[in-house]
RNA sequence: GGGCGCUUAGCUCAGUUGGUUAGAGCAUCUCUUUUACAAGGAGAGGGUCGGGGGUUCGAAUCCCUCAGCGCCCA
């Protein structure tokens, strides 16, 4: 065959087939296919501004294989990619790419340059630029990020349709988010309000339930001493952590069965230092082994601060900033002496506020004993440094059932509807949404965002009016309310009494990304393609992000379309380095998948991610591709010996029982392949197909080998079954190892592997008579082989040596075969004669005698 | 504190409704190079399936319990 290479390789192939498939639009997807010949898969858009690592290869390998499978079989395949460019980490990442910040109060800069493109020095002071300066270098970052990420999808192989790329940030992805934020509040699915709000001093926005996380931290118990208003109790004594807190103290919460405090109920008692007078309330969330059973509510310290407050109408006394300082105002209650006290505090850190704090106890007495050292669970915003202070603040809200048991219950009935790949992973949605208490807080105090939508008419006094903000209409979006004016209304009434102001806010990343149904399949703009692939089939992602990205998308679909937004959703495992830690970029242990792919081949690096079980976390392991390499090579050397073994006669039958019984083997190989892939487990497909694959070459090749140099008819059965096998065996393994099989599938066929059809049981078995003779024939061949084998290693001479005898016992009917199809097993094992002895035991014995070797 | 997962050979992992002697790859050791492939091939050694208890004719597999590791949540 002169198109099979004189020394076939791997190297070289990612490149040269990538370009070529792009250019041939091998994986374009087919939008006049009707709904149930498409599969349409709901592709995370990796975060760009993140730098790649191994895990972006990891996941998205699974998502591909199974693309390459539906695709093969007949489906028109939705796979569009996207990046998730807007919001925070693009922020922070062009902060300290470009050495500027943003200040909205700053006028736009037309011919503004950054002080650097890249590594900014480490003196360098971050200049302020305006909002739309600050949104070009955003557009700007990302446009190079996004080129980045996509020279290593496309090298890894990934059969996405590249002309269906969507970005988040995109005017598509804003109009999409815009209109369906507008649509949730015409509804009453979405409202503003003002509320205690979980807020990140460096950040200077508020953060959502779903986006905490809680760190131990070093802390202390300091005793402080409440003074009772009459003489007959002693002073009260509550432990707490923070008290800087005391002047925003507002109330003393014991539980209601405490009989240590049931007598203080109803009463008041007067703070330290302050002497404000505050009641001492029952509440059950109050937990009398902590501290000293008696806890002190401040608005606000954390978040049981806030459900006491609401929940027993407590006044509020804020005196924490959104800076994270001291207000200067100290709260109205205070008399003119308290007030002295506090113009200590005012204009602090939390952390110098406390030292402040701890020092008037002292010199007043009313800091019992020294603080006592704890460590205790203090929440942060998962980007954040420093913990989470809760400030009030006017915010919008999302519903997610987390304050409406009836939402809550249909959300809850959505995760039933969708099929779970590994189905346990069900657990952790419900285990969320059941413990929600809150609604989704979607607005950011950021920049680089999708805008809230919304302007607002202010007073006479230049006041806002919440109540009945101006939408705009639909073919006005996307809009930016900061620059665009609302209709009816002039620019130069901006900012002036009667006149108007934008919301300043954006929305929470998740609050776009949750509509990555929508934004790809084009459901604002193109209602024919939207109805041909959604609910989409799957949605492929990472377990950690069930609560954030899988369920707001569960609660947009819920509301948009009423209901789930795919059939089946398919979680990935994390990667874990050789120490079983997560791999992670602070713990420098990632390594860089470019390398891998230089070192190893694309192929290889896909079998390792191919070889995890879906879900399960997976060791980072380059043995496994090595093996992967192995496999691709070993593919390109076997193509070489079937198609160079002589002329095929396609009509020719199969005529030979070891054919039969390795093209049956085969067949039930590719029947648990398509099952496992139907099932979502490419893992399980890859081993059946690949354990089968070796057998093949290392037994069935050598077997028939001289068969297949021949000229008669048992001859073309060894050529047409190699030649079947090999064709089944290709198309098998083409979703792992898309590379190596485009490249053997050129060898001989035309078009792409991956637009040819899946491999089927009837195809293989043409001609073929399935019989338990034909199976037991060929294991008690290979069995045999193996002991010849077996007996050439221990003699310790070369597998080529010849076998002058080889006297076999085997039960009676095996024996018969076997004198009729011995040709094979003596040409593999050099064998000069055999012997055959019938038994009556299932055993099989073999007595190898080796020639003498040669002088 | 609640939920979930994991524990099988030195290492990484399979083991599909319970069923011959528990498998693979890597690593180790031995042998093997004209004849598809030495980035190959043939073979060997290596495990009381985390501990204990139970169900069963039969348990790595089902049930209970304990321990360790990990993740999610409070």
């Amino acid at each position: 065959m002169s198109r099979v290479p004189e020394k076939p390789t791997i190297e070289g192939l990612d490149s040269r087939l990538a370009e070529q498939w792009e250019r041939d639009g091998v994986y374009r997807f087919d939008r006049t296919a009707n709904r149930n010949d498409i599969f349409a898969i709901d592709t995370p858009p990796p975060t760009v501004s993140g730098s790649l690592h191994i895990g972006h290869v990891f996941s998205y390998t699974h998502t591909d294989t199974l693309a390459r499978f539906w695709r093969m079989r007949g489906k028109s395949v939705f796979y569009p990619m996207g990046w998730d460019d807007n919001g925070l980490p693009t922020e922070r990442r062009v902060q300290n790419y470009f050495g500027v910040s943003c200040d909205p109060s700053m006028s736009y800069v037309e011919t503004f340059e950054p002080p650097f493109r890249g590594n900014p020095t480490k003196d360098a002071r971050a200049i302020p630029i305006s909002r739309p300066n600050f949104i070009e270098l955003c557009d700007e970052l990302t446009a190079q990020d996004e080129k980045i990420f996509e020279d290593l999808f496309r090298r890894l192989g990934l059969s996405v349709d590249w002309s269906l790329l969507y970005t988040t940030i995109s005017a598509h992805s804003r109009r999409t988010a815009q209109s369906a934020f507008l649509r949730n509040l015409s509804r009453n699915e979405a409202y503003t309000q003002e509320a205690p709000t979980l807020w990140d001093i460096d950040y200077g926005t508020a953060v959502a339930q779903a986006e905490l996380e809680e760190r131990e931290q070093p802390g202390a118990y300091h005793q402080l001493k409440f003074h009772t208003a009459d003489a007959s109790h002693s002073a009260v004594i509550v432990e707490s952590t923070r008290p800087e807190l005391i002047a925003a103290c507002v109330a003393l919460v014991a539980h209601p069965d405490d009989e240590r405090f049931k007598s203080l109920f109803g009463q008041t008692v007067r703070t330290p230092i302050f002497d404000v007078e505050v009641p001492v309330h029952a509440h059950p969330l109050a937990q009398p082994d902590k501290g000293s059973g008696i806890a002190m509510v401040c608005t606000f310290g954390d978040l049981t601060d806030v459900t006491w407050w609401r929940e027993l109408n407590l006044p509020t006394r804020a005196t924490i900033a959104r800076d994270g300082r001291i207000i200067l105002d100290p709260p109205e209650v205070m008399t003119a002496t308290a007030r002295t006290q506090y113009a200590q505090l005012a204009g602090k850190t939390v952390k110098q506020a406390r030292a402040t704090m701890v020092e008037l106890l002292r010199q007043s007495g009313e800091l019992v004993g020294e603080p006592r050292a704890i460590t205790h669970p203090v929440k942060f915003y998962e980007r954040g440094d420093r913990p989470l202070e809760i400030v009030t603040s006017r915010q919008w809200y999302i519903r997610n059932g987390g304050r409406n048991d009836d939402l809550r219950n249909t959300l809850l009935a959505r995760g039933e509807q969708l099929t779970w790949y590994p189905d346990f992973m069900q657990h952790r949605y419900a285990n969320w949404v059941g413990g929600l208490n809150g609604d989704w807080l979607v607005s950011r105090q950021r920049y680089f965002g999708v805008p809230i939508p919304l302007w607002y008419r202010l007073d006479a006094q230049g006041q806002f009016i919440y109540e009945d903000p101006i939408m705009p209409s639909d073919d006005q979006l996307p809009i930016d309310p900061s620059t665009d004016v609302p209709i009816g209304f002039t620019p130069a009434q901006r900012g002036q009494p009667n006149g108007f102001m934008g919301d300043p806010d954006i929305m929470d990343t998740w609050a776009t990304s949750s509509l990555t149904p929508q934004i790809a399949g084009h459901w604002i703009d193109d209602k024919d393609l939207f109805a041909r692939i959604f609910p989409m089939d799957v949605r492929p992602q990472g377990h950690e992000i069930i609560r954030t990205w899988l369920f707001a998308t569960m609660v947009r679909s819920n509301f948009e379309h009423g209901e789930v937004p795919w059939k089946n959703a398919a979680l990935s495992g994390w990667i874990l380095d050789p120490d079983r830690k997560k791999m992670s970029k602070s713990k420098g242990n990632v390594v860089t998948p470019v390398d891998l792919f230089d070192q190893y081949g694309s192929d290889a690096v896909r079998y390792w991610a191919a070889s995890a079980r879906p879900g399960v976390d997976t060791t980072f392991s380059e043995d496994q591709m090595k093996v992967g390499r192995k496999l691709a090579t070993k593919l390109l050397n076997v193509t070489k010996f079937v198609l160079g073994s002589g002329e095929v006669n396609y009509s020719a039958q199969p005529t030979e029982l070891i054919d039969h019984a390795m093209l049956t083997r085969l067949a039930d190989v590719i029947a648990e392949a398509t099952t496992a892939f139907e099932q979502f487990d490419y893992a399980r497909a890859l081993e059946r197909t690949e354990a089968f694959f070796w057998w093949f070459c290392d037994d069935y090749v050598e077997l028939v080998k001289t068969r297949a140099y021949g000229t008669g008819t048992d001859s073309s059965s060894a050529r047409v079954s190699l030649h079947r096998a090999l064709s089944a065996l290709q198309r098998l393994l083409a979703p792992m190892l898309p590379f190596a099989t485009e490249e053997v599938w050129s060898w001989w066929k035309q078009g792409s592997i991956h637009k040819a059809t899946w491999p089927t049981h009837d195809e293989l078995l043409s001609g073929v008579t399935t019989s338990d003779e034909s199976e037991t024939l060929l294991n008690t061949t290979c069995v045999l082989l193996a002991a010849v084998r077996r007996a050439k290693t221990e003699a310790k001479v070369s597998q080529r040596a010849e076998v002058s005898q080889l006297f076999i016992t085997a039960p009676s009917t095996t024996i018969a075969l076997l004198e009729l199809n011995a040709t094979d097993l003596r040409n593999a094992g050099a064998i000069q004669e055999m012997k055959f002895s019938g038994s009556t035991s299932d055993a099989i014995t073999a007595q190898v005698t080796l020639a003498a070797p040669l002088a």
